[in-house]
DNA sequence: TTGAAAGCGTTACCAC
DNA sequence: GTGGTAACGCTTTCAA
């Protein structure tokens, strides 16, 4: 729960009164019922046209902007879609498409907000997002439990999606399928011959999420072929690619996917140093399909993920505000294929 | 300014209401004054122990949240401090800069907020802004010009602080100095000698704002000298590298800054495609200091850039929403220092 | 130690 | 057509 500070905020000497729709009345000389109506082109009823214009007036000289809070405390709801704000590095095709769920929804008048929650444990984030009243939470990646969702729920939250690895009790679920990922990469080093596949796993913190389901993927694909996956623990630093491709070829892979393309550049680039030709005697696969992954010699295979549009989601998140029980709680998104290039 | 849905969302079978304070005191057997005393801790007052743990387990049984919007209405200001969400992929370099900002912030009590504001045109972003009313604004970038500062100040916000390579009238300015990072990497590479410097001017959108200065300080860096500077547009995309590759020689260019690592390692890959030897034939400076280009081969040199701390920044949002006369309106930063790698 | 009441800026319902 | 008025959820004097 927000404190408010012991002490407002020392008045400096001239604090200009933020102008209300009461100020704007008494300019154009109207009652504050008539500043709404014309401000909101309210349809049921009718203004005079010199009214609206000296109500118009008034409140371009006075700089009038409405106050949200008041606003949605007197509507009793917001058009506020709340996402946490994201704190890592987001690439090129996330954020893209952030871009095009933001425009999308603010398209269908919902204003989106991201939420900074560094340092808020678990349940305190929701109920710091809930006090905000959001009418919808969409939650990417983990990070949100059950609990979390019934508090934003309590407080009037009527869509609370998660867009992750895996389903969480209640609240709407765009899960995102990692495991294929993992089996596309699995499946074509598989069909390219090779027999000993090593699947990185980041030590970064919050990535075993994805990398979990992804060599999982890979195992599936594997499954009673012969060919065995080993589990590759890398940092993302210079040294502990190093480290790893020293003993390279003790481990006896002619295979790795490496969970993402900037994870195959540091790799790939560790086993060239070491002298371990790419792709003779190792593919490498990544993930993501980066603008990164075609610069590098050879250049780099890698599956293409496809996230849901942000018009769907947008379009998803809109029918599920306006009736959360009418839409199926869990949908399967993420189309993953192999782009084949030269390093495998 | 925002529009209220015509009607507003259709009652679900059971919208079980939203707990308030009221609920809370009726449920604890106290007045609804009370309650507000125990959660907020209302030093002023002392309630007795076993009251405070009735509201409290009411409150925890009926799963209430403050309402942030009707708190601060009644407060008269909030401890919000509002960014623009960032409409392109975000480093890893300011990726940690925006944490950590926010963390400090939360620190002092702040609530940081990230608004998407894609499709909003200059003035309406800023108008959007401020019916949040927001106790600070923090814009990096362009895209805050006097106009919406003056909108923002006027509807309360203490704080309207800039970052970025201009100064704007009105509010507190954190002057990037783009400029010098042009004019280190200029500097390095007539220290090594060359004399024909190319630099790479971004055709993406939005990024003249950076590229300019930078040029312009390579240009500073480089006058007198007798050595030259020549323009490059590229755009993000390997063919126009590849275009600007296949034209090089006729360039007669013995260096090149590339305006950032990314835009480097693309050019240079086109280069070395073309058989053009880095740094023999030409050298190469990109800038942000990327993890990339220590992978690169050659490794790629770079301009490292120091961000204010976020800390010294939350730090300076507050002593502005405290004081904002007693600060200086415009601050320079922005450490620029070249790495030399092996690519120059 | 607790309670009653006023008021923050809006909008919607009813009279005029 | 237009103007009072009540109410949204909360904090904070002021009284008891």
């Amino acid at each position: 729960m927000v404190q408010l500070p012991k002490q407002p905020v020392p008045s400096s000497p001239a604090p200009p009164a933020v102008p209300t729709s009461a100020d704007v009345a008494r300019l154009a000389g109207v009652s504050r019922a008539t500043v709404s109506y014309v401000l909101n082109n309210t349809r049921a009823v009718r203004i005079s046209e010199p009214t609206r214009r000296r109500v118009h007036e008034a409140a371009e000289e006075l700089g009038y902007v409405p106050h949200a809070a008041a606003r949605s405390l007197r509507a009793g709801h917001s058009r506020m879609v709340l996402m946490p704000a994201p704190n890592v590095p987001v690439g090129a095709l996330y954020s893209q498409f952030l871009n095009e769920l933001q425009w999308a929804l603010s398209r269908l008048d919902y204003t989106v907000v991201q939420y900074g929650s560094i340092g808020l444990q678990g349940d305190e984030a929701a109920r710091a997002w809930a006090e905000l009243r959001p009418v919808a939470v969409l939650v990417p990646g983990a990070g949100l439990g059950p609990q979390g969702v019934h508090v934003l729920k309590r407080s009037g939250a009527r869509a609370v999606l998660t867009l992750g690895p895996e389903r969480v009790e209640g609240a709407h679920t765009l899960l995102l399928d990692h495991d294929g990922v993992g089996h596309s990469a699995g499946a074509h080093l598989l069909a390219r011959g090779r027999r000993g596949v090593g699947v990185v796993l980041p030590l970064e913190d919050g990535l075993a999420l994805y990398s979990r389901p992804r060599l999982e993927g890979v195992r599936r694909a594997l499954r009673g072929t012969g060919a065995a996956v080993t589990e590759l623990p890398l940092a993302y630093e210079e040294e502990s690619a190093a480290r790893l491709a020293a003993r390279w070829r003790s481990l006896c892979l002619d295979a790795v996917f490496a969970y993402n393309d900037e994870y195959a550049m540091l790799l790939m680039r560790a086993l060239q140093d070491e002298g371990v030709d790419v792709p003779g005697e190792t593919a490498v696969v990544g993930a993501d399909d980066l603008m990164l992954g075609r610069l590098l010699r050879p250049r780099l295979s890698t599956v293409h993920i496809e996230l849901p549009s942000g018009r769907e989601l947008a379009e998803l998140v809109d029918r599920v505000v306006r009736d959360p029980a009418g839409v199926p709680e869990v949908h399967q998104v993420l189309g993953a294929r192999i782009v084949h290039r030269e390093s495998s």
